[in-house]
DNA sequence: ACTATCACG
DNA sequence: ACGTACGTGATAGTC
């Protein structure tokens, strides 16, 4: 194999980080987000890549006296800021002592250095990986030579990669057009000014049809396009001089060459201590586990199809280690068999088990593979039996494997995936390709990369090496992130929360998902063919008010029509053009008839392409639908649901409401459901230790009522209907995170009133306020804020540059603890009722969560105790300062219920 | 894959 | 001068 030679774009990549990773600092106060950053991005790179050799290009900093010149010459491009700049000689400092070869040198840019360098690494036969963010690279790309951008999306770095076809792909052009693009379009970033009105479109097709600057040149009254030939015909020296600005050299004389480059001891001691002074713990990692860390050293791994090798293999496993489990699961579904016979995976809709991939603690490994010589039940049952005998059950994401360990309880349980959730629940992902690299300082790659879109039944068979490798490492970072998580999560006070919450909750929720909701199909469907019925009214009288036929779903015609054709004023505009929302459509409904007859429209189609067919999609062959409810997904600790979602089934609105008549319960039993009064209120109450919000809720009243009296100095009695909405609105505000521009727009008034409100408000229960901004400060202080039952929710936000980010890090300090401990103590709800449920050996059940609502299919002669079980196990799940109120309601449907 | 819209708490 | 209420997920259209 040839040698691999890593280029890497310094300046790139740092402000990429910079601009990508939220403020961090060191005790010293030295910033460090930019480094951070870097290093995270180096050393993936460098994990996936593997170089024999790397170099990191820099700008050569200019002299002061050439300042001027400098700037004018780089002409928009600013200064570095003072954050920024103080991290350039840390980093390099951290390079060096990394053993990486860094290079600049004067009068020489980066982009050239690079260039040469991927030049002479090309001739020395080399692979050549370049590393920047910076399009301009893209022109180097050759044989032999790709480029790599990273990335930043939703806190993930990923990387495009561009060989010679993704770069046509993406741009339209060759590498080695690139320049001749800039040549005509130009580049502002770059202060490349280009042929004067020649844009993307125009060059692309040019260099489709001449190939070069020269050639268009050449040709230039051949152009057909009237303009652009004028403009090239006006402008051949722009055109010239463009290119050559944008073209990066290859042939400087450097003091360096390729082989000078080789890839040294990075895990040294003063690395060590340099990254210990950052502190970059995952990073430092990296360190412990020695050099050899980043390949998995599975040399021990037992590979077996017999039940007797796993029995061995399970025994020699010491006494109450814990035992880290990664099965690997047939796929559901149909598929051809080699002969192109249809079969069902899984006739029974059952799931079954390929293989299974185990690791202890002390890293025993071993992946073992279903056959005649070792079945199912013989797999679950040993593990199972090993897990009776004293070892904790490790595994990612518990409740996707359950059904097959039926006998497990939560004690004996630790779920990879909820830890890491616990510990930074805005990440995206849990899985052990995430807590690898984050917590572990270990990588093992990820199945997209190692085996693209194959399932897993083909992988195990086409990439049977690999595939092990893979699923063993998976099966290693559990068993290495159970020692991690368990003393993180006792050291962030979060073991309680993981522990006696949520996984108890994965056992509930497992649950829930398996009875799933029966619904009357043919109900729905005669709901859906109601709506049908008026839609196609609808859209007939739209067609014919608006005088033709278009799409009356794109906001885009719907635009046109509305605000070109017919002129009406538009209110807002979004990115892409016309707001047509129901906001807006709201204050035009006199100005013209069509304006109703959308709304309308809207309304009906959402319901029938949302939940007449979205629903219908989800009915199992027993007639109910069984939804997801994930545990990993909010960043406040809520639960979400999807597949469907049945958390967002209509009620508001009539007509919508109805859908809710065709959830029914089993014959036989009936729907009990409980909801909670005001339970973020409570929580706000509760938490500020405001007394007379504490004794307005002891009152057991109206709470908006009593908050308009009290704030408006107005009797209870005498409250009016608009103060009452006014204070409903400005409670709300109090739990989002209040703002006056919030508040004004809700209530459609000007922001000096909605602030007059707030501090009324304010001014009534001075200690919410003291509360609020007490949260700001914490949040501020600790980059996180928490709930009542130390659910943290991590706020970078409030460390960001930028004044919008910084206030919406600002409301969600405010309203995540109040959110977040409503979560908490409905899932403690949730689990109290499910045990008594159980123990009190009942056939009634929680099938249902909507944040402050249960629905339990309840026994017909079970109803008293149920309604008993509710109301106690919700008003009891925590001790508040103000009562916890739970109101329980029975129906035959859950319309009737709720 | 992203945006706009709208359903829920 | 800026331009936002908090937390979600599904659908359709557009690129």
């Amino acid at each position: 194999m040839s040698e691999k030679l890593m280029l890497i774009d310094g300046n790139s990549i740092v402000n990429r980080a910079f601009y990508g990773v939220p403020d961090l600092t060191n005790r010293d106060g030295l910033h460090t987000n930019a480094i951070y950053g870097f290093l995270n991005i180096f050393l993936k790179l460098l994990d996936e890549e593997t170089p024999n050799y790397v170099l990191v290009a820099f700008d050569e900093k200019a002299p002061t006296f050439r300042h001027e010149m400098y700037s004018e010459y780089k002409g928009t491009r600013k200064g570095m800021p003072d954050e920024l700049a103080e991290q350039m000689p840390v980093l390099k400092d951290v390079l060096r002592s990394m053993q990486v070869t860094i290079y600049s040198q004067p009068g020489i840019e980066a982009d050239d250095i690079l260039g040469t360098m991927s030049a002479e690494g090309k001739k020395a036969g080399m692979d050549v990986t370049i590393v920047s963010g910076d399009r301009d690279l893209l022109q180097l790309v050759e044989d032999g030579v790709k480029v790599r951008q990273p990335k930043t999306k939703q806190g993930k770095t990923i990387t495009l990669d561009y060989d010679k076809s993704a770069v046509i792909r993406d741009f339209h052009v060759t590498p080695s057009q690139i320049i001749d693009l800039k040549g005509l379009m130009g580049d502002s970033s770059d202060n490349i000014p280009g042929v004067p009105g020649v844009g993307e479109k125009t060059a692309i097709k040019l260099l489709d049809i001449y190939g070069t600057v020269e050639e268009v040149l050449k040709h230039a009254d051949e152009i057909e396009n009237t303009r652009a030939r004028n403009n090239i015909l006006a402008n051949p020296d722009m055109a010239k001089l463009s290119k050559k600005l944008a073209t990066i050299k290859r042939d400087c004389k450097l003091d360096i060459k390729p082989d000078a480059c080789l890839v040294g001891d990075m895990w040294n001691e003063e690395a060590h201590a340099n990254i210990e002074k950052l502190e970059f713990k995952s990073i430092l990692a990296r360190f412990e586990q020695g050099v050899g860390t980043t390949d998995l050293s599975l040399d021990s791994l037992v590979v077996s199809d017999d039940v007797s090798e796993l029995k061995r293999f399970l025994s020699g496993i010491n006494k109450n280690e814990p035992i880290a489990i990664r099965p690997i699961l047939r796929e559901k579904g149909a598929a051809a068999d080699a002969s192109g016979q249809m079969t069902l995976f899984s006739a029974d809709g059952a799931s079954r088990l390929i293989a299974v991939a185990i690791a202890s603690s002390d890293e025993k490994i071993g992946f073992f593979e279903m056959s005649e010589k070792l079945t199912e039940i013989d797999a679950v049952g040993l593990i199972a039996e090993t897990v009776k005998n004293g070892s904790v059950f490790v595994a990612n994401d518990i409740k996707s494997i359950l059904e097959f360990f039926p006998d497990l309880s939560p004690e004996q349980c630790f779920d990879t995936n909820i830890a890491a959730y616990l510990i930074r629940p805005i990440d995206k992902s849990f899985t052990e390709e995430d807590i690898a690299p984050a917590y572990l300082g270990m990588s093992i790659g990820t199945y997209a990369q190692e085996f693209g879109k194959k399932s897993v039944s083909v992988a195990i068979k086409e990439d049977r090496d690999a595939f092990i490798s893979y699923m063993s490492g998976c099966a290693l970072v559990d068993a290495r992130a159970y020692d991690y998580f368990k003393k993180e999560l006792k050291k962030q006070k979060q073991d309680k929360l993981f522990y006696d919450i949520e996984m108890p909750l994965v056992f509930v929720l497992y649950d829930m998902e398996s009875y799933g909701i029966r619904i009357e199909r043919d109900e729905l469907k005669a709901y859906g063919d109601r709506l049908k019925t008026r839609i196609d009214e609808l859209e007939q009288d739209i067609y014919q008010n608006a005088g033709e036929e278009f799409n009356i779903n794109s906001p885009k015609q719907l635009g046109v029509i509305l605000f070109e054709k017919k002129r009406l004023p538009y209110g807002k505009k979004t990115k892409t053009g016309y707001s047509t929302s129901a906001e807006v459509l709201e204050k035009l409904r006199l100005e013209d008839p069509i304006v109703e007859m959308i709304l309308e429209y809207r309304q009906l189609t959402k319901l029938k392409s949302t939940y007449a067919d979205g629903l219908d999609a989800f009915i199992d062959d027993d007639g109910r639908i069984r939804t997801t409810f994930n545990q990993n997904v909010t960043a406040t600790g809520r639960l979400s649901s999807t597949d469907p979602n049945l958390q967002n089934i209509p009620i508001r609105m009539e007509l919508g409401r109805e859908i809710r008549k065709v959830f029914i319960p089993e014959d036989g039993f009936t729907f009990l459901d409980a909801d909670y009064s005001q339970i973020e209120l409570r929580v706000l109450a509760h938490m500020s230790g405001d007394e007379r919000l504490i004794e307005a809720y002891k009152q057991d009243a109206d709470i908006h009522r009593i908050t308009a009296s009290q704030v408006f100095h107005t009797p209870f009695e005498e409250v009016t209907p608009l103060q009452r909405r006014n204070a409903k609105a400005v409670n709300f505000g109090i739990v989002y995170g209040i703002s006056g521009f919030g508040l004004s727009r809700d209530l459609d008034i000007t922001q000096k009133q909605a602030k007059q409100y707030i501090e009324d408000y304010f001014a009534t229960y001075p200690k919410v306020h003291e509360f609020i901004e007490k949260l700001v400060e914490e949040g501020k202080k600790q980059g996180y804020v928490t709930s009542m039952f130390g659910r943290r929710r991590p706020i970078p936000e409030l460390a960001s540059k930028n004044f919008m980010q910084r206030q919406f890090g600002e409301r969600v300090a405010m309203n995540s603890p109040i959110q977040g401990t409503a979560a908490d103590i409905i899932k403690i709800a949730m689990i109290n009722v499910w045990n008594r449920l159980k123990k009190e050996g009942l056939k009634s059940r929680l099938i249902l969560q909507i944040h402050d609502e249960l629905l339990i299919e309840t026994a017909e002669d079970e109803i008293e105790q149920v309604k008993q079980i509710l109301s106690e196990e919700m008003t009891g799940a925590c001790e508040l300062k103000v009562p916890l109120i739970a109101e329980v309601e029975e129906g035959k449907n859950w319309e009737e219920a709720h």
